[in-house]
DNA sequence: TTGAAAGCGCTAACAA
DNA sequence: TTGTTAGCGCTTTCAA
């Protein structure tokens, strides 16, 4: 190690000031003297202190990233997609992952973040009044990625999508096809990291039967807890009552893949015997023919990253933006196959 | 903000070279100074800044990370583990995501995690000559994650698993089971990053039919790139042989998985008519009833950052570490059906 | 065990 | 356009 800007300035001739204004593309530098800094500087493969140019700017050019996992696909894609969009404009991500609710506690109180970071990105993680507050004291941008607590909402940048909406459009969907006993399988609120999707997908679900005239029985309403497994044993539990639904919706499609597969155990048929929609389109989802409300994903990672961008810059926090989902038909919904009085036309995808 | 190491030094009446001793939990600092001092910041609200530590100190409290990705499942599963470890020690996670190969000349050019880290590990890229090179300048520990080239495993710490060994078992559980015509759907090359994993698995799958006197046909060893589409695509092209295998390895579960999509499209059951073994048992295996060979992945992450917390402190390298695969038998793999004429199978179009 | 003070390597305000 | 120089806020000798 050792080159430092004092030696790029004595080789190129120059001062240690001109030499910093020429290597950061400032635009008052003579074409002469930023040629032969970029010369010496190359030569004597000089590269920046970070610490320092921190310690003296103000500037960390990198970004926090608070998600609650990069091992599930919805993160991973978000934080795949923001890390492009920083990396492009010269910020590094700095990830902080809070897998369960002590390290969520810690991160908040301890705010390892601090200091660090020119910004921070949390994702599905709907910071209630103490958390804001933490947050905001940083004194930096903030955009969060997913739903969001009112509260926060008026005080940082963020993208999202309508679960209530994307829920209903697959309740209406399952409606639409003839169903009028349809379960859920909720992502659960308990042992997780409380996001509020499951509660607004929940409010689209009802919305969806009370707009049919349809009875909400909250016995069809049960946990899956976001997981493959989860939804395995959802789905084993709305079978086993005496009158099962004829249609679930899954709120993520991950547990309705798991509902497929306990459907499949019973010797049931998808979606002759039950229709399963789920909610993602993740790139599995495909595979199981699984019908879906599609989220967009890797765009929810780049316009976050985008907006970030935008206000270290000075804009200000912007209004929250909503991206719409979109109904994807595939072949686990078709109509009831008993009881129906009205068939509606069989749709294409079998 | 602006609350600095002399505020508290003043309120704790102490030195700020005292205060940096005791926030740092070094020995020769008196309890009731440390004491006073813990106070004293607390009451503040003090935290160091991160950029004046490390410009005086040279340490940079972060690790880089290097990966194809973080939205494919293997990466997400490592890199999760790793910042784990990680944080738990005191150390944030930059991650670097190098997805195609012009972003990774670039890495390994501009080296934008230069100055910034205390080590990096790179995820299943093995170095070439020149990128070993780039990054062994950089004078700090690297550890790698996944399979190595020569020439870069004596001079960094590595964590991988044995690729041949488990294709070998993988292609041997087919053999046990009465298979003599085995195709493979391989990871590719081309396009992707080069990893070695795709040669290493198809010298597995070789041996093993080797070692059972059986052919090796060219023919029967089509590329899937690592994904689901791939692996369906491979699978078709099998199907359409004159006389199709009657079982199939392939290189990732991901790739065996759009296998099995196209087996079931094409009217074929499995294992009945032919049978799919994977590699990852990747956590939609079990969905999917696919027999696989494990690999420890969490394992992977954590150890790989065990070594490098090792060998910032002072540790060697020491040797490449070898984690064992394992067969899990599920129920896409079975005897072969005894076929008398090699009946074309309808394929789908795909 | 403690404190004084010299850096660490850069940026930015100011002067030229 | 360029140079001078005073910080930025710590850590780490070294001396006490």
């Amino acid at each position: 190690m050792g080159v430092g800007i004092g030696d790029v300035a004595r080789r190129a001739g120059v001062s240690t000031a001109t030499v910093s204004r020429a290597l950061r593309g400032l635009p008052n530098v003579s074409d002469d003297a930023r040629r032969r800094v970029l010369a010496a500087a190359l030569e004597l493969d000089y590269v920046v202190s970070p610490s320092a140019s921190s310690l003296a700017s103000g500037r960390m050019a990198a970004i926090g990233v608070v998600a609650p996992s990069v091992a599930r696909w919805f993160f991973g894609q978000v934080v795949g997609a923001a890390e492009d969009a920083f990396r492009r404009a010269g910020y590094t991500l700095m990830l902080y992952l809070v897998e369960d609710q002590e390290r969520r506690r810690r991160l908040f109180t301890d705010l390892p973040m601090r200091r660090r970071v020119d910004g921070l990105v949390v994702v599905s993680l709907p910071l209630d009044r103490t958390e804001t507050d933490a947050v905001h004291r940083l004194g930096i941008p903030v955009v969060q990625v997913g739903s969001v607590r009112s509260g926060s909402v008026e005080r940082f940048a963020s993208v999202r999508i309508d679960d209530i909406a994307g829920a209903r459009v697959a309740v209406d969907h399952l409606i639409a096809l003839g169903h009028a006993e349809i379960g859920m399988i909720a992502g659960g609120l308990q042992e997780r990291l409380d996001f509020t999707a499951p509660e607004d997908r929940r409010t689209g679900y009802r919305h969806a039967l009370a707009a049919a005239g349809l009875p909400v029985d909250p016995a069809l309403d049960v946990e899956g807890g976001y997981t493959v497994a989860g939804g395995e044993q959802a789905m084993a539990q709305l079978l086993a009552r005496p009158r099962p639904p004829t249609a679930v919706f899954a709120q993520s499609d991950e547990m309705a893949m798991g509902a497929l597969t306990t459907i499949r155990a019973a010797g049931l048929r998808c979606p002759d015997d039950v229709s399963v929609i789920g909610f993602d389109d993740h790139e599995m989802a495909r595979l199981f023919d699984l019908t879906t409300v599609a989220q967009p994903v890797h765009e929810q990672g780049e316009l976050a990253a985008a907006q970030m961008l935008a206000m270290i810059a000075g804009a200000p926090a912007g209004e929250p933006v909503v991206l719409p989902t979109r109904l994807v038909v595939r072949g686990t919904t078709g109509p009831p196959a008993r009881r129906s009085v009205a068939k509606p036309p069989r749709t294409a995808a079998g």
